[in-house]
RNA sequence: GGAAGCGUGCCUGAGUGGUUGAAAGGGCUUGCUUGGAGAGCAAGUGUGUCGGAAACGGCACCAGAGGUUCGAAUCCUCUCGCUUCCGCCA
């Protein structure tokens, strides 16, 4: 959410950054609702402050009648102001929830993610002498995977983990674990149900048509999408001291998408599903400090899937690809067989005070003065997505997939290969 | 899940309808005192919002949302949270 000072002063950048992002919202009805609605305060806040001077007066008054009567007046016309004031604020916030953020001037202007600006290359799409198979012909192949049953037990786009791909889950949640504790991360496991309010402040819309979140019926509770709404949560309605931060947090969680509305890009396997498990960077911080803190997030990100040994591209999102909160948004593409060319693998987002602002999160300068943080979110690995990468780029003639060398120690046997079983 | 109790400022804690934005103590800040520290003394010490260049002033806030009343931290209803007891359970 921005700040409705901010829209009153800029109201035509604000209106480019609104068509750049391809967000419509309408930029003009707000700042009406907005005068609208300081002009109800105004008489509110009059017939209070009489009321006030009312309450005193009555004490010292003998005969009160007269002043009750006048006070019963006061409490009428108040009682058909504030239900307008209230109506006014909802609609305006409405609004103003739908804003997006403001863009880093270097983000790439465009209209959907083929407008996105491919700032860095690591590795090279391999060159197999077979035909290489998608994620899911190997994992078929080597029993890593059941769809059908899962599908049985839970619907479609969920699956069940079998043999050694549970095994590489729990390698990869370690490898990226102890790489962000050395990086001074503090390691977290948390809900994987969060409250409404939670998900609204940190920008997912839990119960609108086109919601990718799961909600529990008959409470205010939904799954989670992804950890960044717990870890965002974790700090809602308090005040950080300037010395703390900043805070940096590693979370492992589940993470539960409808995927409504995904049916046109409809994908095979593991790419696309409801239910998957991440581990999640989440970052407090000053506002001077939070584009530093974006490319190391970025960087951390580069090195555990250089480590990895995956072929990957990094991505600057352009504006009509960004989403609402974000200011800036790099993401990680693996090269997948299964896509014929670049999937993402990663996302990492710079979004300012935009989170900070709803869920009332501050800061507090060594002077005494409070303004919002800043808030920061990326992805170190996104399970599903890098099990297909892994596979895919792994894969031998055989049908048998190497281990990646840096995940073996947490391997049984430090196991070298899977292969099919006997 | 059932029962009971509780939720006040940075902290402890008073306050059960009216001059309480809120006693008292602690903490913290500043000044005095001291060779220095401590003790002591004095003053100050919330947030949001609106108006204002500022000084300052209005309004709101005693978990949150509603209600009763001329008037609510105080009474009523609901929600959330915490504590204790019982039940259940990985």
């Amino acid at each position: 959410m921005l700040d409705i000072k901010f829209i009153r002063k800029h109201k035509e950048e604000i209106k480019k950054n609104c068509v750049q992002r391809n967000i419509h919202c309408d930029i003009d009805e707000l700042l009406a609702l907005d005068e609208k609605r300081k002009i109800l305060l105004a008489e509110i806040e009059n017939l209070q402050a009489e009321k006030n001077k009312l309450i005193k007066a009555i004490q010292n008054v003998a005969d009160k009648t007269e002043l009750i009567a006048r006070g019963k007046e006061i409490k009428e016309k108040l009682d058909k102001l504030e239900p307008e004031f209230k109506k006014t604020l909802e609609k305006q916030e409405k609004i103003l929830r739908e804003v997006p953020n403001l863009t880093h001037p270097d983000s790439p202007i465009g209209k959907s993610d083929k407008e996105n600006k491919e700032i860095e290359r690591y590795g090279k799409p391999p060159q197999f002498d077979f035909t290489p198979r998608t994620h899911e012909e190997i994992m078929n192949n080597l029993d890593l995977i059941d769809f059908e049953r899962a599908a049985k037990v839970s619907g479609s786009k969920f699956y069940y983990l079998k043999n050694e791909s549970v095994l590489l889950e729990m390698a990869l949640i370690q490898f990226a674990f102890r790489k962000l504790l050395e990086k001074g991360f503090t390691p977290f496991t948390t809900p994987d149900l969060a409250r409404d309010k939670v998900l609204s402040g940190v920008g997912f819309n839990p119960r609108g048509k086109e919601t990718q979140i799961y909600s529990v019926e008959n409470s205010d509770l939904s799954l989670v999408g992804t950890a960044e709404i717990t870890m965002g949560g974790y700090h809602m309605e308090e005040t950080i001291l300037e010395e703390k931060l900043p805070l940096k947090y590693v979370a492992f969680s589940h993470c539960f998408r409808t995927e409504a509305g995904s049916y046109g890009r409809h994908s095979s396997g593991l790419y696309r599903v409801h239910q998957f498990s991440k581990v999640e960077m989440f970052v407090y911080c000053a506002p001077e400090d939070s584009e530093k803190i974006h490319e190391e997030l970025k960087n951390i990100e580069v090195e555990i899937f250089q480590e990895l040994g995956v072929p990957f591209r990094v991505v600057d999102i352009c504006t009509g690809d960004l989403g609402g909160p974000a200011y800036r948004k790099y993401d990680l593409e693996a090269w997948m067989v299964s896509k014929n060319g670049w999937g993402e693998i990663t996302s990492t987002s710079n979004t300012t005070d935009y989170q900070a602002r709803r869920l009332n999160i501050k800061l507090k300068r060594s002077s005494g003065e409070k303004e919002y943080l800043h808030t920061l979110n990326g992805t170190a690995i996104s399970i599903a997505r890098a099990l297909i990468a892994i596979l895919e780029n792994y894969q031998q003639s055989d049908g048998s997939v190497i281990v990646p060398e840096v995940l073996r120690e947490w391997m049984p046997n430090k196991m070298e290969k899977i292969e099919r079983k006997k």
